[in-house]
DNA sequence: GATAGATACCTTAAACCCTGAGGTATGTCA
DNA sequence: TGACATACCTCAGGGTTTAAGGTATCTATC
């Protein structure tokens, strides 16, 4: 009922590309990147664990990332970093991700003359 | 076959924002208005009436939007236009917007320096 | 050595949104 | 008459995120 937010909306997807985008920089295991997204989007976004855990199961399984089993004491770690596969995937979804940019600022901006898109 | 178009990912809940910036700046009925977010977005977004339709109806039930029915020969047309509510409402999606924007910018742009945010 | 809290992983039901397909009816044109 | 565009509407289905919960290890304190 209460379906009190704390992501705004605008994000079906978001989390895929942000997750892509971290992890190319620098790999990172799940609970790591849970608190990387909130901090590196400026609090913009607070992703959970049940997002971003099922999310690394299904581009781990697409050959988009892989994992590596890391040991600390006795407490393990599945590092994720991303595929050529997943640098692929991360380049299509930033220019997806420009494209909808551009197409929500053109009809924000009083889009009275459409410019025929670049594309 | 015209290349039928599916919209990206990335646009939860944009249609709302859209509707209302659009019928902010027009009062228009809903099959203009399907072919308005075509055209304004440049062709980015193409959502169906099965979207459009319910969530005019949802928005009108929030008294963010009013109707008002024109008759054209024997033909009936309800022509959409925002309420103060529907102002108000705007101005949050795109304050909203932006956020969204801003963060996956930082994100995007290797948030390399990662600002503690002020808390 | 007991307790609490943070870390680290995982799963699940429910809610939500959009798609795609379908239905009804009127206007226009050949 | 038929075909097609206009104009409204509904619904099942699939995909995504949320909120809540479960398990287990590490660290600190008392």
């Amino acid at each position: 009922m209460t379906a009190k937010r704390t992501n705004p909306d605008f994000l079906n997807g978001v989390p895929e590309l942000l997750i892509l985008q971290l992890l190319d920089r620098r790999p990172q295991y799940g609970y790591e990147l849970v608190k990387a997204i909130r901090t590196s989007s400026g609090e913009a976004f607070a992703f959970g664990e049940g997002c971003v855990y099922p999310l690394l199961h299904r581009l781990e399984a697409e050959g988009l990332l892989v994992s590596e089993q890391r040991k600390v004491g006795n407490r393990t770690r599945f590092v994720y970093s991303t595929t050529a596969a997943g640098r692929a995937r991360l380049a299509d979804s930033r220019a997806v991700w420009e494209q909808v940019a551009t197409g929500i600022r053109a009809v924000l901006q009083g889009g009275a003359h459409e410019r025929p898109a670049v594309v």
